[in-house]
DNA sequence: GGATACATGTAAGATGTTACATGATTGT
DNA sequence: ACAATCATGTAACATCTTACATGTATCC
């Protein structure tokens, strides 16, 4: 079974929200928080049409009451394939390497968990991510205090830095909402 | 002009550093804090091959004391070419939409600098880049307080919160990275 | 009448991934 | 003798980007 590639499951996650058409997705990767996903034609109608392969999505039929639309839109809604592969992706564990080498789809996954999987696999998933985050970080910061010791101040260090900040705020934040995601559910 | 990937710039740094092999390439980032870009000889012989035919890396004529290297091991050099147009990466002012969509690259031309450019090169960036993310975490932050206060928590808005906050944290390394350099100049 | 937004698509090209393939050398 | 490491490469495949192409509808 081949991989789904985070814009594919974007695109499934918008649908599962409300039917659209790649026109509507695109406007809101153009325009919303999800920018960071590209709005192109030749990006968003291929996918529609891999995940429509697949099964997991479909086109509407449409309603013989208005028999010729001129602008000939499509509009996809998810299948019962497309709905349990995505519940699927949605609580898979965390593992280390997703929260090292695949921060983006992990957030991507936490952000479509409203509404679609119970509160407590957003807390599960917290709890896993933190997990694993505060190890990775620990170790990074280590490796980092040691290289500091061992020469004198460089960019190369202060990039290294950097890479350890971005994960240790990661993990801030996941204890933050963690902790107001289970006082929101008392 | 073509674009150049960050994993060409990265073997072009690395080779600055010092001339060597293919191999001795992988291992680096198979191995050290490079350990983001992949070191499948999939992605990185066409990437030299691909540096080489553009003229920006050689690989060392062999001494004829030598004459037959049986692993025939191939260590590759930077011309004056790839020096110059390297430089000129590392000089490039940063813009916005480079601290916006292209941190990874950023952070890699900053871990370069040393060796290659002055020190002034690298406070000159720092200041650009903390003006770019200073502008663009307020506007994500005043975002973010907009949707909070509209809409009861759910998972969508602390994925947003988590992509503002990664944003707050490069700014905080960046005012520090400045403050130590500078420090350090003295 | 002209610009803009709606709506979908194709084609060419680059990068990168995984898997396969080859053979020499070194250490045990 | 065998395994591991050294060393380089190709082939098949997938995704994504940019640019091109087409036509309708709406607004001024």
């Amino acid at each position: 079974m081949k991989d789904t590639s985070n814009l594919e499951f974007a695109l499934v996650g918008l649908l599962k929200q409300k039917p659209q058409s790649g026109y509507d997705l695109r406007k809101t990767f153009a325009k919303t928080a999800m920018r960071h996903f590209s709005d192109s034609p030749g990006s968003i109608y291929p996918a529609l049409r891999r995940l429509e392969a697949r099964g997991w999505i479909a086109a509407d039929a449409k309603p013989s009451s208005q028999p010729q639309d001129p602008r000939r839109r499509q509009v996809f809604h998810l299948t019962p394939l497309g709905e349990s592969s995505f519940v699927a992706w949605l609580e898979r564990p965390v593992t280390r390497e997703d929260a090292i080498w695949r921060l983006a789809e992990l957030m991507l996954r936490f952000a479509f968990m409203d509404g679609s999987v119970p509160r407590s696999t957003a807390l599960r998933f917290l709890g896993q991510f933190e997990q694993a985050l505060a190890a990775y970080a620990r170790e990074l910061r280590a490796d980092f205090e040691r290289s500091s010791s061992q020469m004198p101040l460089n960019t190369g260090l202060l990039a290294f830095q950097s890479g350890v900040e971005g994960f240790e705020a990661q993990l801030a934040w996941a204890r933050q909402a963690l902790a107001r995601l289970m006082e929101d559910s008392l």
